[in-house]
DNA sequence: CTGTTAGCGCCTTCAG
DNA sequence: CTGAAGGCGCTAACAG
């Protein structure tokens, strides 16, 4: 039968009231009964019943996860570092994949405040009305959150981002200075915060460079590899560019594919560059060139934040702006390198 | 304030044993009342307190997915599934990444015990002994579990899993079949039955053409793209095979990364097959002929399982062996065709 | 069909 | 420093 918290106190000679205290180390025990108790739980095994103290408004020390999909590599490196810190910080990590429907997303709202998670990560864009209205209900009534790679002011909360204008610029003037100026740009769904922001990067870059932004060569409608192909082809249909930079490792692979299915050598004919640094950005071939983003380090701060927000040890929102780098490896290259362009004429 | 079964009791004008038994859905409640309650529940926005209900042994709703890494795609698109499936019928997925860690995996045990999950399904190798005990102290306490992709006979538990001796098998025939005879196996760390019996389908395969394995030309120390380039690197430095088979899509992408490194062309000098059919294997350059596990089907038919087993609706266990199949893409071809023989030889 | 009443295991005043 | 007692929200006999 299991322990409860009436076998320790009996076997120890004490009451429940003192047993009690020295699981949650309140108020003022002897050294000695202390120990005993500390003994006596060792010997049976005792665990405290998570239910019964979550029933008297303790913590469940359950945080949950709100991810669009962790099978995409990226969040699935972001949801490994989360679940790893949190798991040191004592936690146990309920996952949700949301595929980001509105719907899914106001579900789980509902069903991890029933469930009386401690924290709330967020690693979803939270585009719609709705899934706003449940997100600042869910703040206000003072559930402690934490949003990764999103900036929303709707409510003050903790934020985890890095600063994706730098992404998109670091990413486009890599691409100028290798002497591309036909540049295509290959965004997601157009919705999150991460993109926009990168696209302003994008532009800025292209701006200082006194290149005008052609708009026919951005396009994007999400964020799998088939996506990515798309964009790609459709671009391709009207203009082939010398350089694409995607938003994300995904839809960078999906670029080269289709580059390749058009009879363009990456990176001799077309240049791509990714975002993410995902290790498939190693698996691919050539090993794409791509943004960085520190994932392991964005989880972990992530949860480190949310554990004190819980705690109670912070008053003060804080908003941790992590920095992208440049991870050049063999997708990108100057353009129309004589050979190359040479065996282009020869068509 | 949070509503409890009172403010509904009241406001409905019952006592809260009835607002229970509508709730639960037992005993034998008037049609009226039973109306009158869930607008009341409705109106109020009730939601029942999922920690009192467990206090008094009802389920949670809650289960736990043991994994080995989330961030290894394979895993991440069983998760996805499980979880996916697991949302539909009811259940929210606490998931922990185990990196194959004995002392996390028991850890993790006593951490689901304690948060009494309704059930566990493991997707993770158990193999020393302190995981195998604590898997047994958990199965004989009676709380259901799954199994996938493993198939330990120690307890009577549910499992799923691909026959994997045939996939070895498959997967090695269409090697030979090509016409490779000098065949490479790169398997992980050698302690899951699933690599064992696809070694043995490999076995298998060479056996019945004829073909003596060659015990320098298998090699393997873990699953990571790492571990795949050094194994190859390993192989190759003795002898240089005309193919190579290896057990999941990460190893074969570190293969095709040596072999790159090596100045072997894929597949016209080395032909490459994987295992697992993850999106990975679309990325890769040449993309990747390797035998496909349902994936999708794995993480729904556990979830299923593992409801059935909570809902007691199951007496006997079930083992649920699914096929895997032989997926061609571009990575395997016959050996040492003639110009590429050419080639080399001119070395 | 419905209400009353014990607990489930633990935390937290309030008295010693 | 320690114990007694009430209550957290709900379920499950036990009585009507």
């Amino acid at each position: 039968m299991k322990k409860t918290i009436y076998d320790v106190a009996e076997a120890a000679g004490v009451s429940i009231s003192t047993v009690s205290r020295v699981i949650n180390n309140t108020g003022r025990i002897s050294r000695s009964t202390r120990q005993r108790v500390h003994a006596v739980m060792k010997e049976l095994d005792y665990q405290p019943n998570v239910h019964a103290s979550a029933l008297t408004g303790k913590r469940t020390n359950n945080i949950g996860l709100l991810t669009p999909d962790i099978a995409n590599p990226f969040f699935g490196e972001l949801a490994k570092s989360v679940e790893e810190r949190a798991g040191e910080l004592g936690f146990s990590m309920m996952i949700c994949s949301t595929d980001r429907d509105p719907k899914k997303e106001t579900t789980y709202f509902s069903v991890l405040k029933q469930k009386s998670v401690d924290g709330i990560i967020f690693a979803t864009g939270i585009e719609n009305q709705e899934s706003m209205d449940a997100l600042e209900g869910i703040a206000k009534e003072g559930i402690p959150l934490v949003m990764i790679s999103q900036d929303r002011a709707l409510v003050p909360l903790d934020v985890v981002v890095i600063d994706d204008f730098m992404g998109g610029y670091l990413a486009t003037r890599h691409l100028i200075s290798l002497g591309h100026k036909t540049i295509a740009c290959i965004a997601g769904d157009g919705s999150t915060t991460g993109e926009k922001d990168r696209l302003k990067g994008f532009q800025k870059a292209m701006d200082e460079a006194g290149i005008k932004v052609n708009e026919s060569l951005i396009a994007g409608t999400g964020f799998s590899l088939e996506c990515g192909k798309k964009a790609a082809a459709q671009i391709f249909e009207s203009n082939i560019p010398t350089a694409v930079f995607a938003m994300n490792d995904v839809l960078a692979c999906g670029v080269i594919q289709t580059a390749r299915e058009w009879g363009l050598q990456v990176p001799t004919d077309l240049s791509v560059i990714g975002f993410d640094n995902t290790f498939l950005a190693e698996m691919t071939d050539p090993p794409l060139t791509t943004v960085s983003q520190p994932i392991e380090e964005m989880g972990r701060r992530a949860a480190e934040l949310l554990a004190e927000e819980i705690s109670g040890e912070k008053s003060s929102k804080n908003k941790i702006i992590l920095m992208p780098e440049l991870v050049v490896r063999q997708s990108t290259a100057p353009p129309f390198k004589k050979d190359a362009h040479a065996e282009k004429s020869g068509f």
